[in-house]
DNA sequence: CCCTGGCACTCATCAGGTCCGAGTGCCAGA
DNA sequence: TCTGGCACTCGGACCTGATGAGTGCCAGGG
């Protein structure tokens, strides 16, 4: 096991490192951080560092940088999470009471987010697998085409549009639509599938087939709507990314774009805590030299969705992880609220 | 003026540039192009464009590059617009006709112009103000409660909850519904205010409380949710635009961030035709390196909301005004169809 | 009058070489 | 176990000269 020492001397590297960028030697060590020992000891110290797997020098007689793995013991024995000053804590609340709508929630907490941390923010929007069905609404647009409205009851609307396998009289419609409403209204979505299912028998023959068509659709607009959706910002933060620019920062732009990629790695976050994601260990190719650090947040105890950072592994933990937490906690309040 | 020549050789300078990404001389010139004239010629040609602030050089003694008046000139009277070979507009076509909804139309649009261009594409929700009213929903959801939905003929959809004055029953509410649509379907926002302002008188008394609500609501949403709203995708193929990288791109990516800088831009796109912008002609301080093909699209003759590329100044012009116009017209015809 | 070939000149880029110093590993002594 | 000293390594900064693409200018020819 590894001495009290040798672990100061590490989450010493990892804080000059995280400030200067630069490999850091363990002259400059010793005269920023009291360590009380002498340069010779800290390169022993480091010495058996480097021989655990925890720091690396880039080339023979430079400095020593933390790996994927230095960082992660940082991460999990030494660095806590750093607090938000109160002026912070104030910021966030005002920023995210003015929101009107889930949109703008979401949209002003990306931004408060890549502000906060300077990084990249992402922010899932809640799930929606336990909403209800507020109504559905059928609109006859042409004689064999029609419109179907879905409201829940978190105030989403989606349509979509329905071509009849034959016409459909006024009177049929109005049927239907008032069948399906009593049968689907206040229902989960879940749920919907099942009530639907013997609808069509109900029918005259001829319409049959029209109806079957219609519950198609809605069931897929209703699994489509539980698909989950994200927002991303602060992508201008990757500039700050290093010097060795275009090959890190593409593959993790062509990430960012993939809403796939981006929630598996959400995805992949503990439900409840804190996940950090250090370099390699994120499965996805592109993000390998990049951190993630995400968090659940809710109205409730229960996460109904996740947001986080991605940034340079070489990032501030601490700071990150407070910013992200704070951030998340106050979502959660003001979704409660609404 | 200029010389038949002397176009003809800022043309090649412009062409190979755009290629080669270096600057070009007199010799390589005569060598790719068929000039007919010797070198020494082509660089009187060259200096009488430099004097004219056509082209410029990088230092003494390098080649020539193009300035943002000489693309200019390229564009207005040397380039033209190269369409789409068949193939590229069958793609165009599959892929934008498996879209399910208008989210799905603008997101595959955006994503298919970034291909095409490898560029950044934008992409403009097709705008309440300039669209017409498809129907007009009400629905009870408890005694002095109503949910107004709006749908407009782009298949937008807006919904409002309505708290009335007094209790509204159900006859007096599908009387509404039914006089309201009849009035304002297939007109343009702009006209409801008008169309509707009698309606009131002609309910009971006991109900005049509750239309003039409603009605105050429509027009509210009418006006106030005319908030435009964007999309853009492609941000990885930035990386593909120059080797100052750091310093060019960061500003781009700020710009791009702000979705006001991004309709501003669109919308200082004429409304017809295709607007391009090129260098400094762009308002945006970060955007001066980059220029911006724009396109209005609709369904009808009619541009509902405009789309474009940014790019680097150095960029295909020809194809890249090819690929934009195809994708508006394709774009235009997949929302007339729905 | 315009085009051409020739010529001197400029200057960015590259390869090769030198120097410097931060940083290391190791070792003997406290 | 820590410390100071010492030899060693090696990347980066700097200088240098050679190279060559490209230019401007000019005198001569169609």
């Amino acid at each position: 096991m590894l001495s009290e020492r040798r672990l100061e001397v590490l989450r010493a590297i990892v804080q000059d490192y995280v400030g200067t960028e630069e490999p850091v030697g363990s002259k400059a060590l010793t005269q920023r951080h009291k360590l009380g020992v002498s340069p010779a000891t800290v390169r022993n110290d480091m010495a058996a560092l480097e021989d655990e797997g925890f720091i690396a020098q880039p080339h023979t007689s430079a400095g020593r940088i933390p790996t994927d793995k230095g960082y992660r013991l940082f991460v999990d024995k030494l660095a806590g999470v750093k607090p938000l000053s109160s002026p912070e804590r104030r910021a966030i609340q005002n920023f995210l009471d003015g929101a009107v709508d889930l949109d703008d929630v979401v949209g002003r907490t990306v931004r408060l987010l890549a502000q906060l941390t300077r990084q990249v923010a992402v922010v899932q929007y809640p799930s929606l697998t336990r909403s209800t069905v507020r109504h559905v609404e059928l609109l006859s647009m042409a004689p064999a085409r029609l419109m179907l409205v879905l409201i829940t009851d978190t105030g989403r609307v989606e349509q979509r549009m329905v071509d009849c396998p034959a016409p459909f009289g006024e009177t049929s419609l109005a049927d239907l639509r008032a069948r399906l409403n009593s049968r689907v209204v206040g229902r989960r979505f879940t749920d919907v599938p099942q009530l639907v299912q013997d609808l069509p028998e109900s029918f005259e023959q001829e319409d049959r087939g029209t109806v079957s068509t219609v519950l198609s659709v809605l069931l897929e607009t209703l699994v489509e709507e539980t698909e989950e959706r994200l927002m991303i910002g602060g992508t201008a933060n990757l500039t700050r990314f290093g010097h060795d620019f275009p090959l890190t920062i593409r593959p993790v732009l062509e990430a960012l774009e993939e809403q796939v990629v981006l929630l598996k790695l959400l995805g992949e976050a503990k439900d409840s805590g804190m996940t950090v994601r250090i370099g390699h260990e994120n499965a996805h190719e592109g993000l390998t030299s990049t951190s993630v650090v995400a968090v659940g947040y809710g109205s409730g105890d229960e996460a109904v969705a996740k947001l986080g950072v991605v940034g340079p592994t070489r990032m501030d933990y601490p700071g990150t992880m407070g910013a992200v937490r704070a951030v998340a906690r106050y979502v959660g309040q003001i979704l409660a609220e609404s």
